[in-house]
DNA sequence: TATTCTGTCACGGTTTTCCGTGATATAAAA
DNA sequence: TTTTATATCACGGAAAACCGTGACAGAATA
């Protein structure tokens, strides 16, 4: 052991042979040292009140705490490890959670061992790192298209009645509405009982958030 | 010229030096005909009116009509040529702008020109194409937090203010709410409007959309 | 211990929304 | 030309939202 401050890694999997597999691979690493592993997200917990590490290779499906709750767990608790998110499932709305929860890197099990390691060395440099393949899903899922229902509905209104969903959106009330538009309160009413119709919803909670997934405003 | 049917491509940029750029970047690859350019969107509209081709190369920033409106205007038309965006900008809003009124592929202009060559192949077969520091941008915006200014107003409510704000958003009425929630209908308005002073909004919409901009739902 | 915060509930009153139903004029489409 | 779509207005009534004010218990905090 020299002087080379090795980067401390704690993995979290209720597979331990993936554990096992994970710990082999680093092994060739000299700058990485594992210093424990969990196979549960109680044991994680358990583990950090007494330990730390600078880097936790967490799973996500994990039997009486998930992975999920772990980090919320180490946001309360004000723990800092850089969290390395291994999943099974790679679907991009889960990638956007666990980020915004805290985690720093994203890695789909499948991915080829050799990602492990440089997601480690990322993190741990303060980086946020996605494997390819989650790199894949997230450029494509930008391409997607919103909606395809909605785009029908908006098709439904009349650029009048989007003229008063806008300014139902500013928070103003049918007679403002009416003011503003200098017309009578009882038509705007009439563009607001046909928006209701129109777009499925049962009140203006359900106007306003039409108009804001939709990009009204 | 064989049997070979090639790609047919027409540019659009107001700097005719990139125009002729590209061209050159273009002749080296036999699958690949340039069949016309436009100086700024006016033109471009006007030509595919009595042309067509299969992929347009398209700037944002051009006099006249620029990029984002010719893409309107082709949706009218139901005019159908692949279109690549070319852009000096590259925020990851624009990216997400253009790709939903009918983009195909984004292309900084800062890119490597072999790139676009790649591009006009992976659109005419279909496929979307972002070029690799694009791709690196939604990959990173992917990471960032939300708003940081209404984590405040956010701080403020309680949880179950919280909870109250979500079943709103759900457009159930305050009888509803308290009925889900097993409390008197006294108390969910007790919560509106504490909500909505905290909040500092006029009414539901503005508690909707509060919800909606910072993802409670 | 005293104070603040949270969650609960009540009452009375005003304002606004929601709903149905119907009418008229104009313009566009079938 | 008849029909349909749009935009306008009216009335009446029920339902819901909004507002102020006050109260109480338990938990957390200072």
């Amino acid at each position: 052991m020299g002087k080379l401050k090795k980067i401390k890694v704690h993995i979290a999997d209720d597979h331990k042979v993936l554990i096992d597999g994970i710990i082999a691979v680093l092994k060739t690493e000299s700058e990485i040292e594992v210093v424990g592993c969990s196979l549960n997200g109680e044991q994680v917990l358990q583990w950090y009140e007494s330990n730390s590490s600078d880097v936790l290779i967490l799973d996500i499906n994990m039997p009486k705490v998930d992975g999920i709750s772990v980090l919320q767990e180490f946001k309360k608790r004000n723990l800092q490890p850089k969290v390395i998110i291994l999943s099974s499932y790679d679907d991009v709305k889960l990638v956007k959670e666990v980020m915004k929860i805290g985690a720093k890197a994203f890695l789909a099990k499948k991915c080829a061992s050799e990602e492990i390691i440089e997601a480690i060395k990322t993190v741990s440099s303060g980086e946020n790192y996605f494997s390819k393949d989650i790199q894949n899903k997230i450029v494509t899922s930008f391409s997607e298209k919103g909606d395809i229902k909605n785009t029908k509905l908006l098709k439904l209104i009349t650029d009048r009645e989007k003229e008063v969903l806008v300014l139902i959106t500013k928070e103003l009330n049918t007679r403002e509405i009416a003011e503003s538009l200098f017309i009578s309160v009882n038509t705007v009413e009439t563009h607001r009982k046909n928006l209701i119709k129109k777009l499925e919803v049962k009140n203006v909670v359900g106007l306003a958030l039409f108009a804001h997934k939709n990009k009204l405003i």
